[in-house]
DNA sequence: TCCATCTATTCGGGTATGCGAATACATCTA
DNA sequence: TAGATGTATTCGCATACCCGAATAGATGGA
């Protein structure tokens, strides 16, 4: 094992907490489908645009995204296609994990349903 | 784009939010260098039983580890390989991104010397 | 310079998550 | 069955994070 607590921790402060958010995901992908600023970004996904604009500066900040002026907008558009990549990978993993316990994880609660062991 | 916030936030609450602590992340790589039990485990990482049993029946309620009877032991062992590659490939791009631009990281305050958030 | 538009930040509160300690539960052996 | 070892859960607390509304800050055009 070549990792250390460490560089995980910066690991999760830089990249992993940024993905920690179903909407910011939905933000890369939209932005990497089309480069947008805020306000289409907003109105596109159907979110208020303070909520778009922090969730676009964590983004920033951590260097998952790129921006532009352009006139009075901002443009903003994803720095890294790997980070797609990563996120495509999640759900085809996702797929095969549903596909093969079809009956439960669909719901993670602390139920104590009859464990398998 | 073809992916709706449902999937994402089944996606999070599947993959991500377990990928949400930089503890779980080194419990999977050393799982993924070799399969043991929670107390080998606690040891090998210097935390606490509990909390590593914690941060097991997360992993495994997500499918992301497995686990096989050994006597009295619970060996636990990585499910699906891709999820170290996912990791790897999130460190390359930490690598990349704090070696690209040391300076670009911060915004409008004249700091530049630091990697700070 | 004033105004319209776009963007970023602050505020208060609700929720989720992690932790250590203690404890309950399970399994194996003698 | 009792004891020893390994594992899982509960409890109380602290922290981190997200959100909407309101507001402040920036930018470009008339």
């Amino acid at each position: 094992m070549n990792v250390t607590l460490d560089e995980l921790e910066l690991l999760h402060g830089h990249i992993c907490q940024a993905l920690g958010d179903p909407k910011r995901i939905l933000i890369l992908y939209a932005l990497h489908d089309q480069p947008r600023n805020v306000t289409a970004l907003a109105e596109a996904l159907g979110m208020p645009q303070p909520t778009v604009s922090r969730h676009l500066g964590l983004l920033r900040q951590r260097a998952l995204v790129t921006t532009t002026r352009e006139g009075a907008s901002v443009i903003y558009a994803v720095s890294d296609p790997r980070i797609i990549h990563i996120v495509d990978t999640m759900r085809e993993m996702l797929r095969d994990i549903l596909s093969h316990h079809q009956t439960r994880l669909s719901e993670p609660s602390a139920s104590q349903d009859e464990t398998e062991d």
